[in-house]
DNA sequence: AGAATAATAGACCAATGAGTTCACAAAAAA
DNA sequence: TTTTTTGTGAACTCATTGGTCTATTATTCT
């Protein structure tokens, strides 16, 4: 897969890329996601990415900082998917139940990295560097937030309490992750997602 | 603190072991949880046991090994601490809300190893060997099971789906730990449990 | 065409880590 | 006291990894 060359920005002088940075930040989040930060050596990088060694330094710094724009990138992602949610859903119970919907599919669908980036490298958060908790800090609160969002869709504010709610869907997904981790079903990741829904007004 | 030495067993010939070998488990235990699996070193290990690195290969094996006996264990003290709760709680939601509010002190409290060793291996668990990966199987089913347990403490069969509700409070405390690593506070967990007991029913 | 620039490929380095080996130490058994 | 057994401690091997450096290649500007 070192063919990616979508976008094909003019560039100045000298050798041309072997990549397109787009697709670089996609590659390193994929890469990351899948086998974990330690696990993630530099040639699994380069590999993936198509982009040279040297280059990756060039644009990041080091492996934490390469970490740290995946980790943003993952973030920025999810906020584009809550975007369009909250531009198409009706009501704050629609809302969550896409999106719980989504991420169920996701986390059993066999494709694609398992899991979820921002869960995984939350729990291994101990002895990183400053930088990738920032990082960690953001995305979290980020995601908090956009729970928040998505329970501000076409809601009457005082039905419910936005914040605490916010809060239980949010442990719901994170718990989610490990279940569907751990082996548990789409069917029972639908039972979770019913019980969950009960806790968000209908209107 | 390598003056382990509360399980004085008599032993036959040779040099007297260094550890005593309950302690040795306690330790290894400790050491993942804390550190995760990558970043944990036989160095660290043996630091932490007080075994000779030799001892623990011949104990267990290798490294994979060592993991699998602290999951097991910790599991197994999950286990002690339930069998406890179940034989003092007099209804299925006071048990419930003991082992969650347990586990939020414990989340929230800066001592001991943050976080939840099952929750973040389950998470790392891509890449790992069989063997932890069955150790990990072990664990989870075990969590579910305890928590079917915990509400059939003095209910009414037919006042709650038991395995529905128990994968329900898995996914809480699964997704409790993730948020307490994110930072969330001691308050914040318990906002969480208020809204999970209420779907344990009263009786 | 030739200078300047920017990226590549891959060698190189120092550090770390898992696993093994072995001489030595400390106890029980004979 | 001598032998046997079991664990210690430290050195050693070998592979891997993050990070750097250099020669080379490919492109644009003059």
């Amino acid at each position: 897969m070192s063919s990616q060359k979508s976008e094909d920005v003019k560039r100045g002088r000298g050798r041309p890329r072997n990549f397109a940075e787009a697709e670089v930040l996609d590659a390193l989040t994929d890469t990351f996601w899948r086998n974990g930060y330690a696990a993630t050596s530099l040639d699994d990088l380069t590999q993936a990415t198509g982009a040279a060694r040297a280059s990756l330094y060039k644009l990041f710094g080091d492996k934490d900082a390469l970490l740290v724009a995946a980790i943003d990138h993952y973030a920025a992602r999810f906020d584009t998917r809550v975007d369009a949610t909250c531009a198409s859903a009706g009501t704050a119970r629609e809302a969550i139940a896409q999106t719980l919907r989504a991420s169920a599919d996701r986390l059993s669908a066999g494709q694609a990295p398992p899991g979820c980036l921002r869960c995984r490298i939350t729990l291994d958060r101990h002895g990183q560097s400053p930088a990738i908790g920032a990082a960690l800090d953001r995305a979290n609160d980020k995601f908090r937030h956009n729970m928040e969002r998505l329970l501000a869709v076409g809601t009457d504010p005082a039905a419910l309490h936005i914040p605490k709610t916010a809060l239980f869907l949010t442990t719901i997904v994170n718990g989610m992750v490990i279940l569907a981790e751990a082996g548990a079903s789409r069917d029972d990741l639908e039972d979770v997602i019913t019980t969950a829904l009960a806790n968000v007004p209908e209107t």
